[in-house]
DNA sequence: CCTCCCTAGATTGTCAACAATCCGGCAATC
DNA sequence: GATTGCCGGATTGTTGACAATCTAGGGAGG
């Protein structure tokens, strides 16, 4: 009898499934920095009580990405400058690590073929000039990027970091330049990942991270 | 008027106090790997309702410290090898992030200042022979590490990472090999923070790590 | 006109009871 | 004798109601 295919019980439970969902919400731009989750509201649209829709809500509290002020309610986190600095900053301690742990175990083709999806998506939106859906596989690319690393330490705290960036991004969504250098350059990261020392793969996400934080 | 000094009210909420409590209880051994925590029974022993209390345990369990079984209950996570190497691999990136951002701002001093206090705790309990002591300010000296670098949110990673930490030292704490040892190899980091290149700094904390990962 | 106090409304914080689910052991069956 | 079905006990999941707290707005007093 091989039962290797299925996978073990693991219906979400409605506090998990709630919160991926308030999550979603945020990455969409349906939630804007800010604004304030009522509880009565939430608990209505999700079709549940409140007290669950509250043990979401803790947990995204406690990811940093929703704010509770005591007997005022929980509002999306409005990020300030130096919130934005320390996001790609950590984002580039996060990445760093990621690359350096895939580059020891030897797995650079496993990451170039991890990164190709998103890589594509990025040029289809730019052929079409849709920035919000270079946005989209950029934040894609580098998702792919940390989930490569196989740690699943590093994968929780980019995804936290990856809805801060989201957050940052929403407002000056459309000012981004060329949407082509901004193709390119990912193209390039993937080259300095596959054929540079690990060293110069570093230093290239490094400047790429560096770039971004100045937008 | 001057208001600088007079931080802004925040009362901790019930939730984030119960949160912090159940932090310092597995910190602190009271909890270990494995066990489970009965709602009724912490309900009653910090005499408040159920409703919070699950409140603050969805926080830890989205930290990754506790783990929720639908129906069954939540329960301290047990940490595979394979986890104790995450554990191990992933603070090595975040503590090399720190000492990366210290040293380019220039704060050497700084970074020594922060860490005398539990580098003097830490020989003090080698001296009697006190081993959970050294092993209490190991996790002191790593954690002002990553504080020095007041980066929100390398200290919060850091913060689960620590919770983490202790879980793994927990059973086999009395197995280090030689207290002194121990005492004179974060000296030496010391050292090598204030006086050696970022490279060095950074290289001299991951063979620390390293060999940490290996006991 | 400005300030302060106070009340009304709304929202959050907490609670105790109800419903659903799961684990253990026992008996029935093949 | 091993497996299956079932029931009792206990724990968790959810709910609706109650209590506490805060904000907004109007009115009295200076």
């Amino acid at each position: 009898m091989t039962l290797d295919g299925l996978r073990p019980v693991k219906r979400r439970s409605t506090v998990e499934h709630i919160a991926s969902e308030l999550r979603s919400a945020i990455m969409s731009g349906s939630l804007e920095p800010g604004d304030q989750l009522g509880e009565a509201d939430l608990a209505e649209h999700f079709a549940v009580s409140r007290g669950p829709l509250r043990e979401a809500m803790q947990r995204l509290v406690s990811e940093g990405v929703l704010e509770a002020i005591a007997n005022r309610g929980v509002f999306v986190i409005e990020l300030t400058l130096d919130d934005v600095r320390d996001v790609y900053r950590t984002r580039s301690v996060i990445e760093r690590g990621a690359v350096e742990t895939i580059l020891r175990e030897r797995r650079r083709e496993e990451l170039e073929r991890a990164l190709r999806p998103s890589i594509r998506q990025m040029r289809r939106a730019a052929d079409r000039e849709d920035g919000p859906g270079v946005s989209d596989a950029d934040l894609a690319f580098h998702e792919a990027l940390v989930e490569c690393s196989r740690s699943p330490r590093l994968i929780r705290a980019m995804r936290t970091l990856l809805v801060e960036t989201r957050l940052c991004l929403g407002e000056l969504r459309t000012t981004y330049p060329d949407l082509d250098t901004q193709v390119r350059e990912h193209e390039a990261l993937v080259e300095a990942f596959v054929e540079a020392t690990p060293a110069q793969a570093k230093a290239a996400l490094t400047a790429h991270l560096g770039d971004a934080v100045d937008r």
